[in-house]
DNA sequence: ACTATTTCCTGGATGC
DNA sequence: TGCATCCAGGAAATAG
């Protein structure tokens, strides 16, 4: 499940790779879910480009691109933005043309390198969309970013358990189920714990908890539970670090107390009932 | 304006 | 071994 660290992994990957290269034909499949417009309109906005630079935005993957003048294309089309989001399976790989074609294969990307870049997702929750008017902008503010200051009023009057404030994308983007709750873990905050009822000074371990998880986890390639792999097809390590996510039942890491999952906003949530008030 | 719940999707794990 | 059922969860849609 690629959230942050993952998605970063991914683009830092992707950058070395393709960028530079040009995306000379587009094929998008049949299936209408991961696309966001119009498979014509994405084919058209990404043909004929530059990549110039992957980079990520929350969980999304934006590739900048660049209009490539030829005699088909005048290049007065605006330059435009590939914006991927991997959803829960998605996966981006570069590779020879050769290369079978993988089931749930949604997009092939020729590229003048000779290489291809596809998008495959068998549970198609991810989405593929372009940015051709003005620049992509996803929600929210980016959590490595983030002063305190602006950190602590995003809680501010919100009923909603801490837990389901993190996953809201509109306030933090890129926080995920995983992060969220080995960020609470560390910060010593039950998952249910009403959003407003938390004061400064666990918010403040709760910001920085929070930075720190996903610096680590970026160090480390980013986790690998089900079958996350980076661009270059390598698993992560962060899963090795997790101190509660994954570990139902499993006595605690620093109190020996079994481990708790219950689910909050449908999504399993794990917690030390010891360690977390 | 918020918040909670439901829905989308497949593969792997589990149970009988 | 086979078949049904459950579960994973990001974000949009829906309902309250």
């Amino acid at each position: 499940m690629p959230e942050l660290p993952e998605v970063e992994t991914i683009a830092r990957g992707l950058a070395k790779r393709v960028t530079g290269d040009v995306i000379e034909s587009v094929w998008l499949g049949q299936k209408k879910e991961p696309l966001k417009s119009p498979a014509s309109q994405i084919a058209a906005a990404l043909e004929h480009t530059r990549i110039r630079q992957v980079h990520r935005m929350g969980k999304h993957i934006v590739f900048d691109l660049e209009n490539v003048r030829t005699s088909k294309s005048n290049g007065r089309k605006p330059n435009a933005q590939w914006i991927v989001h991997l959803g829960m399976t998605g996966r981006l790989q570069v590779c020879d043309p050769e290369t079978e074609i993988a089931k749930h294969t949604h997009a092939v990307l020729k590229l003048s390198s000779g290489r291809e870049l596809r998008f495959v997702d068998p549970r198609r929750f991810g989405r593929l969309s372009v940015a051709t008017k003005t620049e992509f902008d996803a929600t929210g503010i980016e959590p490595l970013e983030i002063d305190l200051a602006r950190f602590i009023p995003l809680f501010r009057g919100r009923k909603t358990p801490i837990k389901s404030a993190l996953l809201n994308q509109k306030l933090l983007r890129g926080v995920g189920n995983i992060y969220a709750d080995e960020s609470l873990f560390r910060s010593g905050i039950r998952p249910k714990r009403r959003a407003a009822t938390i004061n400064r000074d666990k918010l403040a371990k709760l910001h920085s908890a929070i930075q720190e998880v996903l610096k680590e986890a970026i160090a480390l390639g980013g986790s690998s539970v089900s079958d996350y792999v980076n661009a270059d097809g390598e698993e992560g390590f962060f899963q090795l670090q997790h101190r509660v996510y994954g570990r139902e039942a499993e006595p605690c890491l620093v109190c020996k107390t079994r481990i708790k999952r219950v689910v909050i906003a449908g999504r399993s949530s794990h917690y030390c009932p010891k360690c977390q008030k």
